[in-house]
Formats: structure tokens, sequence, C-alpha cells
DNA sequence: TTATTTCTGCAACATTGTTGCATAAAAGAC
DNA sequence: GTCTTTTATGCAACAATGTTGCAGAAATAA
């Protein structure tokens, strides 16, 4: 399915930085900080990239994948909608090439905390990738 | 233990600014957002505020906790020094009053990623604290 | 093609992160 | 306590990201 498509099916216009951005992102199993994001999309001015980023992640199309060091790392969305947000995965950052990917896991992570009510369970780990350690 | 003579064993300078963010802090199983720290220590520049924290980081005596929405959580740190960092706990937020809590884990969480070397994992747990669903 | 809805770019400002440098404060020696 | 050395602090200054309002431009639907 082409991004124009997968736009119009997640109830958003088609536009210039909406392509772009989805895009940039590839193929969806790597996040990207979002200064790469607008370095690669320097024509496109700072706010629009701001808000549109918003707007895909209300929409289900990408999701922040984690945040370090004040900047935020996107990624795209395998299957999410406006009201169902799934990521069945974890997030990988290599310190020697600093790429994150999305890694899904093949058994299921669960623990209990006493006392509270989970809803959603962010786990980033890092370390060195494939391509790194080879 | 107080608080100067737990700065003299890891090798800091007893000053105003770094008892007054171990005293902030408080008992240690709770993270506060930096905006907190700062509006408590106002009378301290920001700037002092930044490098402490940093030293103290560094220093082992407290730790990043967590970082949303551009803003990031410090809390003490239990027995880490400069050069080993032990975090066998979760930081768990609460969606409704907004803490944010260091809790440690009876079971290890284990899993391994194929292809990858894992050096260490962070695990952030949302939903409602104790309190807040009482 | 027109009308309507929504997006984009610009201006403007807040917050956090970050560095350099002169002065002030802490620690150790006497 | 005083002096010396080392380190911390406050100030200025700037970069990056987040955020809002608004007018003009672009996308949709009729």
């Amino acid at each position: 399915m082409d991004a124009a498509t997968t736009l119009k099916n997640h109830d958003l216009r088609v536009t210039k930085i909406r392509l772009a951005i989805l895009e940039t992102l590839g193929d969806g199993h790597q996040a990207k900080p979002y200064g790469e994001l607008q370095a690669a999309l320097s024509n496109f001015d700072r706010t629009t990239l701001y808000r549109t980023l918003l707007a895909l992640i209300e929409k289900g199309l990408i999701h922040k994948a984690l945040e370090e060091n004040g900047e935020s790392y996107y990624a795209l969305c395998g299957g999410c909608t406006t009201h169902a947000h799934t990521h069945d995965h974890i997030h990988f950052k290599c310190n020697d090439c600093g790429t994150v990917e999305c890694l899904h896991l093949s058994s299921e992570i669960d623990f209990t905390l006493p006392g509270v009510v989970m809803d959603s369970l962010e786990i980033t780990a890092k370390g060195t990738c494939g391509a790194c350690s080879a």
C-alpha cells in the first residue's frame, strides 16, 4: 500500500510533508531522531514538522519510540489506529552506531507491581547491534 | 547517614545546592521532574543546578529516572558508585497524580534479543498508583 | 470551479541543555 | 584561624526543541 492511501485510510489529507515524513521513516523498523528528520525535511517549516508529527502520532501512523537527551525518536507504527496503539515491541539502541530499532519480542514480558494498576510498559534496551558487533 | 557525609563518601564537596538537592529528592524512592527541582531550588542559578545534577549523577548519588516530554526526572540512587550503577528497579509513573516511583522488582526480568549484545535495560511502566486507585 | 475545511509558514516566546569565564566558596596545610 | 589550592557558583550568552496564534495556501468535496 502506498503512502497516500495509508494517509487516507487514517483520516489524514495527503500533503507533501506527510508523504515526506513517511518516506523518510522508511521501512519502519528503525526509529529516527528528531534532528535527523528535521535535517532531511529542512525545506519544510519546523513548526509544520512539529505539528505533522503530532498529527501522525494521533492517527496512529507513527509513534515516539524513545526520548534521550532531550531528543525524541520517531518510527512508523505497525497497525495502530487513533484509539488502539499496540506496541508489542521494545526499542533497542546501539551505543556504537546510534541506530534505534523496534524489535518484536518472541515471548511476552509479564510481571506485576504490587498495589498499582499497570496500563502500559515501555522498554528500552541498549547495547551493540548485530552490524557493530560483527 | 546524613547528606554531608554521603557527599564526602562520594568524593564530592559539601555545598549548599548539593545538600538542597539531596534534601529535595527526599526519601529516594520517588523521582522528581526537573521543573519541580528548579522551582524548589530557585534561589540557585539554573546553570549551577544543571551542573550539580550532572556531578551527582556521575558520582552515583542520583540517577535520571526517565525522560518525558522533554523533561527529565531525577531520583536518589541506592548504592551506586561512579563506576558501577546498579539499577535493579523499574520506574512507574502514575497517569493520575503524575508521581514517578522507583520500584524494585522481586523477580528478574530476563529476555534475549537475537543478534545483539545487550548492555542495559530501562523499563518504565505507567498506570494508576495505589493512592490514586484507592 | 467554487466553497469549505484543513494545513502550512511565519512570528514569537518558553523551557531545557550547554559552554566560557571571573568570582566565590570549600578543603587541606600550617 | 589564616593562607593556599582546588573546585563550585553565578552570570552571560547561545542552541535546540516545544508550543501557540494567525493569515495565507493547499487539499477536499460539492
